[in-house]
DNA sequence: GCAGGCTCGTTCGAGGGCTGTACAAAGATG
DNA sequence: CATCTTTGTACAGCCCTCGAACGAGCCTGC
């Protein structure tokens, strides 16, 4: 329906928008933003008010401007909760955020049974009851609970594949529902993604991905996965999946002879293991990744000559993807974040020498949440679902 | 401006958007289709119908229903045109759609001078006239016009460097505004995209690319270009242009000591050149790729022989796009749409076989729009930015 | 042939929402 | 202290949609 009402939810939309993204500011302040009258400007306000979303402060204008100075409203935010929660291959990683998108606090839960899916998912609820009575809040404030998977899963809750949890065709979403048991009419808004596009949101909300830029982000645990920001949003295949980089060949021959598809993939020249086999085959005693890294920054050389390989075969791969793709920014996560941070400069210079043509080449850099990204990026994830979108059936209206 | 003005605006675009994408319908279906009163659908149609947009028809529904028919109401299709114009490296292709963005012609303008942008430039206002005037239009009708340029363009119309055509730092815009020198009140909308990335708008445009779907666009003229469709929009880098892909590399050694930024890019193992450098080794005389195809579909071994190795070199180029992005289709263009129907299904098979891990593998086909490709794309673009959208600030609402 | 049922399109009053003007209040300026 | 500027609220007017009511048109069944 498009009533009236739908006005009034545009408008009280784009207010909460506007003092998310620009801070808080005075009625007076918010009509010349939206460009509506002061009139309608409070009307906002005092609806907002009343639902608890928004609070009218006594400061008034900070700035010395002249006449008199107006009532400073701001985002209430302890109004809403919104929860991330990463469903890893060996713990459970639980963030929540508040109306502002800020970190209220984080938990992490290492499974002590066998990571089957009543386990795990069951695991849930109690994690994030516990998260929140830390901090002195209740269920009813999350009003939103993103998960993230490490496989293929679709957006309505079916996880398809979860290789590393040996996981198929689990309904993730009837589970969780069925152990939140929510009114219908205050309903747990729930998200479901893959572990790379979350945290591919992770580094790009509210900053370049967030608002016109592209960012890929390289995820390796186990396996290689990628994630793609496109202007806000998630770059999804047909699958859910747009990331099945790790399956990339990049070390093809030219020779007729050879069959290309028995050349080794991307995740089999960078991966974990290829990373442990050139230890063996260098003679480094390492037996994770953690452990090269470790030696390398250390000096130990046969780790800094394995460091030097795998530098120049993972170079190759975000060259191309820089050239299929050209993301401004292109973040490295999981443990090529840690390898990475062995010598930037040396990835760096190997990435720069294939891009040489290129106008603006994208920046490289690792990832600057650790082993949260995921959480917070499907936490993300929610919050933009619930904060920023009006529905209106046959159009869509985001913030 | 949220004022109740918009409610109308956004329910005329909702009730244009169901008469162009569900056809034809009577104002009751309207009412019920879009959630509003059938009085509601009565007064939308008629300002619809004063505005010109919208024809009532004095045709009943046409199925078999109990009760009093209606009168079916319809799209004008003469009520708006709107042109696209491609920039090619000899010839300038301008296509004009209607209000249902179905043809009403196309013109092929060879350049028989130097192109010069002022030349080429200056062409395109003399051309569009013409093919209206041949199909009975006026350039009053035009709304819209998108330009298509084999290069580096911003959106906002300054053209960076176009290299088949030697141009740099042109700012198009202006040009086209002075030679249609429009009234402030009724401005020609214009809108400006790279050739590959209006190619891959062309064949996703109402289709699986429009709604949900993901589509990559190989082109491949004198250099290789790629265009990226997500939902219906055009993936772009942060300088416009996302697929550089011809600077790929896929033949990459693993070897410590090779310098792969030495190896040849992807360009140069399918492009043109590689194509006709085949040949020459393989004592094939063909000068050009239509050559070529034509040695190959008459049963010349040589020609076949160089086909095959072109066609394992792009499947790979092909299985590394289907890995990272996982489109719904893949879609080759311009001299490779020729050189893949020699063969379809051996392409597909060499695909294929890179691709078995996959649950679902992207559907591989030849462009079907062929030189008219890009032209069809930006007149796509524009109708979709002109029909389809609702501007406001803060907020993006599009159909 | 005709009554009854169903749907279509229109009309009209009611109500929600925004605009614009008017006005009192609060601070800055001189 | 008078004047100026800006803030927040109040109120009438207008736009838009909703809901009910009504005549019109077509079909079914008697």
């Amino acid at each position: 329906m498009a009533a009236p009402r739908l006005l009034r939810t545009i408008n009280e939309t784009r207010v909460l928008n506007l003092l998310l993204e620009r801070g808080p500011r005075s009625r007076a302040d918010i009509a010349r933003d939206l460009q509506v009258t002061r009139s309608t400007a409070s009307a906002l306000v005092a609806s907002l008010v009343e639902r608890g979303l928004v609070l009218e402060t006594e400061e008034t204008a900070t700035e010395e401007r002249i006449g008199r100075p107006g009532f400073v409203v701001k985002l209430n935010p302890a109004s809403r909760t919104y929860v991330g929660v990463d469903i890893a291959v060996s713990e459970l990683r639980i963030v929540a955020l508040d109306m502002q998108a800020e970190l209220i606090g984080s938990l992490t839960l290492p499974y002590t049974d066998p990571a089957t899916p009543d386990y795990v998912i069951g695991l849930i609820r109690p994690g994030v009851e516990r998260l929140l009575a830390d901090h002195g809040l209740d269920m009813d404030a999350v009003e939103a609970l993103g998960v993230a998977i490490p496989g293929l899963v679709e957006t309505d809750g079916l996880i398809v594949f979860a290789p590393n949890l040996n996981w198929r065709s689990i309904d993730i979403k009837a589970m969780i529902e069925t152990a939140f048991d929510r009114p219908s009419d205050r309903p747990l808004h729930l998200h479901f993604d893959n572990d790379a596009n979350a945290c591919a949101l992770s580094e790009g909300y509210g900053q370049n991905g967030g608002r016109g830029g592209t960012l890929a982000y390289f995820l390796m645990e186990i396996g290689v996965g990628l994630g793609i920001l496109h202007e806000g949003q998630v770059f999804r295949g047909f699958e859910g999946v747009a990331g099945e980089m790790g399956h990339a060949r990049f070390f093809c021959d030219l020779g007729e002879e050879q069959d290309s598809a028995a050349t080794p993939t991307f995740e089999e020249t960078v991966g974990r293991e290829a990373v442990l086999r050139l230890c063996r085959s260098g003679g480094v005693e390492a037996s994770s990744v953690s452990e090269v890294v470790a030696l390398a920054t250390t000096g130990h050389d046969g780790a800094r000559a394995v460091f030097d390989i795998w530098a120049r075969r993972l170079a190759i791969g975000v060259a191309n993807l820089a050239v299929i793709l050209n993301p401004s920014e292109i973040v490295l996560g999981g443990k090529t974040a840690a390898m990475f941070s062995i010598d930037p400069k040396r990835v760096h210079d190997e990435v720069n020498r294939h891009l040489r043509f290129m106008f603006k080449t994208p920046t490289l850099r690792a990832s600057s949440r650790g082993v949260l990204a995921a959480s917070f990026g499907v936490a993300y994830a929610v919050h933009r679902q619930r904060f920023g979108a009006v529905e209106v059936p046959g159009l869509s209206l985001t913030a």
